[in-house]
DNA sequence: CACATAATCAAACGCAGATTAGATTATTTT
DNA sequence: AAAATAATCTAATCTGCGTTTGATTATGTG
């Protein structure tokens, strides 16, 4: 009928939230903007004054995670610690991260194939249409730079360490992938109010890792 | 029109393999019964003479997988190895498994969530519907099942290996997922023609992590 | 050979989901 | 307080997909 309160009424940011979470049970395609839209007690139609379309909503759950985890390490790797240090706090940081903001996590894990196949837009499109889509592609190659730019990171300091002879000289690519898998698996199996806090979880992962590299 | 002649008629494997890897590019639900049939130039109609619905061809892709890397590590853990060496064996074969099969091991991650949300039947189901039904939890509960029983291989040398003190005292728990999510990511990032072979690949991560359980 | 069975296709059904249109009301700005 | 703008709804549109039906032809078997 109208419009709600204004305390009543949802932000932008509500619906990623909640949008990050449904994803999270559901995935991308299986979940319906309806889904999404109950969740923040608004109509599907809604949803449309937020984001320009279901696609634009997830590209701006995923550009709010790649956020999440390039702030918490991007100032990490710039600092002048030794590499062992700087690593296993950039561990730590990424696992803790993602134990706190699973749906965020889960979303980058699985969703980032869904951003992937681009449909082309048809040939009845608009001005605006046109417009909406290459604004569209630049954000989505924008966020695939910064994804990769995320593990160039860590694949400098076991560099840096290998080369500095701190490490044992793994192959920098295999060991940094085996690293961020184990990373991005926390996601999937990490339950809130399990035995091990992301604290600790954290501490492990980052003590198993750097044990893994300290030389012969 | 009519049948094709017989060799070129495909065979329920056929279609297995091609939905895996049409799988693997777009996921389950952006997967169209199109899609899988034109991979193996049929129509989509076609392929409900070999499976009875997208669901069973979707169950029956992660049966494949299942049985692809239960068949590689079950008779390893068997085996009355010494921990060490035996977890070695499990994850080269787990590993190089995943390379061999990469679209199978990319369903194995990313589609098991799509089997997971069961939609009820409706009311309207007939006697041979409800019976399908029935057949298709059943299956669907045994793959559950020896997934986790493959997880607990891996959990139990593990334990061992600490048991015996020949690996250091990590949490067993946690190291396992640790482990398995590196090498599930592998179906991620693997490609067949990159720097380094499968064997390479899993050899170096099996060093990696028995490195990390050396006791100090 | 005749009959059953296997494998395929074209066409159509039904439905669910993304998106649009248009109306309505709250809030903000001038 | 009038005008502009923001946030929401209901109702409709349109498209695409899973699935069913029924026909057609190949293959195997008695």
């Amino acid at each position: 009928m109208a419009r709600k309160p204004a305390e009543l009424s949802v932000s932008r940011d509500d619906i990623l939230v909640a949008a990050a979470d449904v994803l999270q049970r559901n995935g991308y395609e299986a979940t319906t903007m309806k889904d999404i839209a109950a969740a923040v007690n608004l109509t599907a139609a809604s949803l449309y004054h937020h984001f320009r379309n279901k696609d634009a909503l997830l590209l701006a759950v995923l550009e709010a995670g790649i956020a999440l985890v390039g702030n918490q390490i991007e100032p990490i790797a710039a600092s002048d610690l030794p590499p062992a240090d700087k690593l296993r706090q950039m561990i730590r940081a990424h696992v803790l991260g993602l134990t706190q903001h699973t749906a965020i996590g889960a979303a980058m894990v699985f969703e980032i194939r869904s951003l992937m196949g681009l449909k082309p837009l048809p040939d009845t499109a608009s001005d605006a249409d046109r417009k909406a889509y290459a604004d569209f592609s630049t954000r989505r190659e924008a966020f695939f730079v910064r994804r990769d730019r995320f593990e160039q990171l860590f694949r400098q300091v076991i560099r840096e360490g290998v080369e500095m002879g701190v490490f044992r000289g793994v192959d920098v690519g295999i060991f940094t992938k085996t690293m961020l898998g184990a990373h991005n698996w926390v996601g999937v199996w990490y339950r809130p109010m399990g035995r091990l806090s992301g604290e600790e979880i954290a501490e492990m992962m980052a003590d198993s890792f750097l044990r893994s590299l300290k030389p012969e």
